[in-house]
DNA sequence: ATGAAAGCGCTAACAG
DNA sequence: CTGTTAGCGCTTTCAT
């Protein structure tokens, strides 16, 4: 099974002794520094090619005065959501074109799993970290900036100081969306909600808290529903709240799990052209559903480069003050939040 | 910015002065090995979060005898794509509770990008890699393979020897499809297949001839469309076999885009509910679409922990011979696969 | 149970 | 232009 049992992996010092040069001189060429002649050049170069010399970055970062390993950690909720896939795409693609590669893993948003990575990438002393931090406290995450590891948090502020963030414009798409359901006669908008744990959850929340109020429509407590994390939460509470006396004409789905789980129950129910949604996060296929759901769209490309921009500029000895960037979000009408209010068989109006 | 400017990172000889024992001592404890006293060990501990000592993985996998960097490379096409999303998650996930960490990359099936990468992973010394293959030869993989690295091949198979693979059951599995299609009484099935050079394609499509003749259907050549790389590809496929004198009534989608894609253009031409759809991959929503969409679902997870056991255990030491390891697929039937053929008033029935 | 010396593969700092 | 020496932080080997 192993085709290379028994060899030893050749070293500077074999391309060194079969080229009859010093370990210096290999080092030159293989690093392409200045200071070796044409033919040595050469020389080093045969010998490492007949050798199969391959550079040991790891070594070479031991002993460099930069002690740079050309790697950041990625540590995000869940690799396998689409917002963070993408997110890790773009984080990706920036740093390896700058050489750097990606240690990435899952905190599934539990503070312990998030520390134990957090330990391992240290470990490893990746030169800079891109977070989205799970809920709560950041102690963890507080303790590894204060060490002087560069460190980025996307979607979600730090509670600590001196460290960059990327977000969008949560609060104030959220009060758009509103705003644009009121606009259109609602005043009977839910709230869905993810872990309220969450800073994104609290943003749109208070942005939706902003729209009702801006829009003259009194907020009705028992519409309001959160820490739905996952689907299936959020489909439960969305049975519950159309089963109301008085039950919403629009929902505002805070998170894209959220969106999917209630539309779910909307279909079952043959409710998905009556009852309006405008869901926050846009989702794969979410033109292709009847009607097409209108979303708050993140630009999230947008926020992954800048994100990798700003960790990349830290390791590189950026000094500048800590940076909160903000990467507006756009509403995309697509139908479902186009839905306007209508008395129906399910309607109470009048019973009141 | 940088909380921590100046202060020099503390080794384990700081570690060791402080508490009055040699390094060696300092490794045993921190390592957790046996041979140190209670009372010294209590010592060590102190000292080491009084410094805010944290081990270095990296120096001290490059002294030690088995050499490994507890890291594995996952070299996928494109991590934002909700497949190798998900196949990256479980392949994490199974690595994380072996204490491995994963370096990720997405070769976006190029060989230039796919070698630049797999030589950056070589030289952090990733103790084995996870691969799925760029279409075309496979040299510079056969080359890494050959020098030694453990490495496990998934979604396509290796064009070279002694290598680990986990597939589906792409042929049988469309094979299956097909024949599905066939027995509500399609006899005009389109195939539309992503890039050629791709195996995953050319089984599927091998799968589509099987189903055809197997169910003695004649194959039309004209309603074969590949290299459709791409959603926009897909749909201006679909386009052009919808314009076809005798249009299929039955579209066999051999890739998640390609279905989409697809997908958009029988909604844009209302036909949805008359051309019946298999599609190869599910997606996400895929159920929530009117009608939903039959697909083949692989079993994701199942791959990717599959791959990880076998790279993982090939680290271990495991020498037995290489396995091609086959997760099977099954037919979720959501509507779309489930459509009969009739005359309608796009049919060319009559006219023939 | 503990430590001293050597060295993993490489590069910094200096020679020549 | 090229080489020598030392040493990055850690673990091996062997001694005590």
């Amino acid at each position: 099974m192993d085709p290379a049992a028994g060899r030893r992996e050749p070293t500077m010092r074999d391309v060194a002794a079969l080229a009859k040069v010093s370990t210096k001189t290999v080092s030159r060429v293989i690093n392409g520094l200045p200071g070796a002649g044409t033919e040595v050049t050469e020389r080093v170069r045969d010998a490492a090619r007949t050798l199969g010399y391959r550079p040991n970055l790891t070594a070479s970062s031991l002993r460099r005065s930069d002690r740079r390993s050309a790697t950041i950690g990625v540590l995000f909720e869940d690799l396998s959501n689409p917002f963070d896939a993408a997110l890790l795409r773009a984080v990706e693609d920036r740093a390896r074109h700058s050489g750097v590669l990606v240690l990435a893993g899952s905190s599934e948003d539990d503070h312990t799993q998030q520390r134990e990575l957090l330990v391992s990438l240290s470990a490893r002393r990746v030169d800079g970290l891109v977070v989205m931090a799970a809920g709560g406290h950041q102690d963890a995450l507080q303790h590894e900036r204060e060490r002087g590891t560069p460190m980025v948090l996307v979607d979600r502020p730090p509670t600590f100081g001196a460290t960059d963030c990327v977000t969008t414009t949560n609060r104030a798409s959220s009060r758009d969306a509103v705003g644009h359901l009121a606009a259109l006669g609602h005043r009977d908008i839910a709230f869905l909600g993810d872990r309220r744990t969450l800073w994104t959850s609290q943003e749109r929340y208070a942005g939706y808290v902003e729209g009702l109020a801006h829009a003259g429509v009194p907020l009705r407590g028992e519409l309001v529903r959160t820490d739905l994390h996952g689907e299936d939460l959020a489909a439960a509470a969305t049975t519950t709240l159309l089963d109301l006396d008085r039950p919403p004409t629009a929902l505002f789905t805070a998170q894209n799990l959220v969106t999917v789980g209630a539309q779910r129950v909307l279909r079952e129910r043959g409710l998905h052209h009556r009852v309006a949604v405008i869901g926050f996060d846009d989702f794969p296929l979410a033109d292709l559903l009847d009607p097409g759901i209108t979303v708050v769209r993140q630009d999230v490309p947008g926020i992954g480069r800048k994100a990798a921009d700003l960790v990349l500029a830290r390791i590189d000895g950026d000094t500048s003050p800590p940076v909160h960037a903000v990467v507006p979000a756009a509403l995309v009408h697509r139908g479902s939040g186009e839905i306007a209010p209508r008395p129906g068989p399910g309607s109470l109006v009048g019973r009141q």
